[in-house]
RNA sequence: GCCCCGUUCGUCUAGCGGCCUAGGACAGUGGGUUUUCAGCCCAUUAAUCGUCGGUUCGAAUCCGACACGGGGCACCA
């Protein structure tokens, strides 16, 4: 079988979720372990959620990632158009075959009606579901009403009796009760497919093998069957992957977690980083390894391997992740990055000194400013207040030392003995002088790189 | 309320009936290296495997019930 997997956002958000990019991750690695496609769908069907910016806003942070498609609204792709708002003919066409066969039936009911209907089941501890009033319409009268140009949308006509049972590569077998499923709204009164229609008639129509997609799916799958078998089309398999959890278990969400990709780029991860982070999501490489690239993950890869327990996202983790791999990177790689991160160029002659001052401090790109700024300007303030005595006591001693690792240490030991206060102290005040913190890379490394006139210029008070 | 999915250290996980007095990683703690912070190295805390019952010579692993967590029940995806 030749495997073609996808992922079909909306462009109702401000970016490409994390959760998307989780599930982009699998199907993306799932197709190219079997050297199949892997396709974007942008399933922009609710017209009142739309978002201008999303569409390019998703596809570049796909890009970003790494993770790049076959297929898609910009690359095209012989199943074109892969934006549904392009392919409303097609819904019409096969909503109207449903409602030709008996399998689907046109609803005039008002949204005041349907409201109501809801809030008496309530009242009533009932299951909300469509009670099936225009089910039983002539359908010569449908017909008319519907020629008349009376508002309708079209109804999926779920059986009263039976089970429908579908196969879960990563969670067996699972059986719903078709009296408990609901007559699906499939096509809305503005021509717009519901996601039901949409997505079944393009997974057809584009001979997706395999649909991949998170938990929050599985119960309305059943509808989605009911689909393919009155359409008398093939069922794809299905994997259910399960949802990322905010800490406190709940899906993940943009209240309670940065979610937008994004906001990781822009906190200096590297995609590479993320993507390792994310395929430890209720997956695990057989030899236990926690860092792993894309390609390796591709050669272990199994749906069946998939967890169903639903994972927190903890952030930690990916830092020490993102740390892991900046350890990794070549100086050359690394300054390129800092570079693209910071958009400053720097010279790089200095850039390979400091590198190895700080790389084995940095989680993220991010953090390179906070802790290398001070080369490149004097600090705007300082962590703690500087003790001018002390800092005084540095600048006489480094005035006339030997510019040297060795001299400037000697100097500093003397100068701390004779004054009397200890020689941790000393070197501290250096550091806040002339870097602002308390915290940072080697002093003396720093200091060699900094420049004997620059440092006594910061130590003139 | 109804339906569905799930339940191993705080978190991510290994485990597929005996190798488990449950292994690894992150985080935490202690120590070493060190003029700081990291990094690195070493050690260490932490899971009666949700609970109860069953199957079995033997269960984290199989079965059942219950509890708890999550998801779904829209002319949203």
């Amino acid at each position: 079988m030749f495997i073609r997997t996808r992922i079909a956002p909306s462009p109702t958000g401000q970016d490409l979720h994390i959760g998307n990019a989780y599930t982009a991750l699998v199907n993306y690695v799932f197709a190219k372990k079997y050297r199949g496609k892997f396709i974007i769908r942008i399933e922009d069907t609710d017209r009142t959620r739309f978002v201008e910016e999303s569409e390019q806003r998703i596809l570049a942070s796909l890009d970003w990632l790494g993770i790049p498609h076959d297929e898609g609204p910009d690359t095209g792709g012989p199943f074109a158009p892969y934006r549904q708002s392009e392919r409303l003919d097609q819904y019409k066409r096969v909503a109207e075959e449903l409602v030709k066969k008996g399998h689907a039936y046109y609803c005039f009911c008002t949204q005041q009606r349907l409201e109501q209907m809801r809030k008496d089941q309530e009242a009533r501890h009932e299951p909300p579901m469509y009670d099936g009033l225009c089910k039983t319409l002539d359908p010569h009268e449908s017909q008319e009403r519907v020629k008349a140009g009376l508002s309708h949308v079209v109804r999926l006509k779920v059986p009263d009796e039976g089970t429908t049972l579908f196969a879960d590569i990563v969670r067996g077998e699972i059986l719903f009760e078709n009296k408990l499923i609901d007559d699906q709204v499939i096509l809305k009164s503005d021509g717009y497919p519901t996601y039901h229609l949409g997505v079944v008639v393009d997974d057809h129509l584009m001979e997706i093998s395999h649909v991949i997609r998170g938990e929050e799916w599985i119960s309305s799958t059943p509808k989605h069957i009911l689909l393919y078998q009155f359409l008398g089309w093939d069922i794809p398999n299905y994997a259910h992957v399960p949802l990322l959890r905010n800490p406190d278990k709940s899906k993940l969400s943009k209240r309670k977690n940065p979610v937008w990709v994004s906001w990781y780029k822009e906190q200096g991860f590297l995609p590479e980083a993320v993507l390792n982070y994310l395929a430890t999501m209720a997956w695990a490489h057989p030899e236990g390894k926690d860092i792993f690239s894309v390609d390796e993950m591709m050669k272990h890869f199994d749906l069946k391997d998939i967890q169903t327990t639903a994972p927190v996202f903890d952030i930690e983790k990916l830092r020490w992740t993102n740390g892991e791999y900046i350890r990794k990177m070549d100086d050359a790689k690394l300054i390129e990055q800092i570079s693209a991160f910071t958009h400053q160029i720097r010279p790089m002659n200095q850039m390979r000194q400091i590198i190895p001052l700080v790389r084995d401090r940095m989680k993220t790109l991010a953090e390179f400013s906070s802790l290398a700024g001070f080369f490149f300007e004097r600090p705007k303030g300082y962590e703690r207040p500087l003790k001018n005595e002390l800092v005084a006591l540095a600048k006489k001693a480094f005035e006339s030392c030997d510019w040297n690792h060795e001299g400037m240490e000697k100097a500093i030991r003397e100068a701390a003995e004779k004054k009397g206060v200890p020689a941790k102290d000393l070197f501290m005040e250096l550091r806040v002088a002339v870097t602002g913190k308390t915290v940072g890379p080697p002093l003396l490394e720093s200091l060699k790189i900094l420049g004997k006139e620059e440092i006594l210029e910061r130590l003139s008070l």
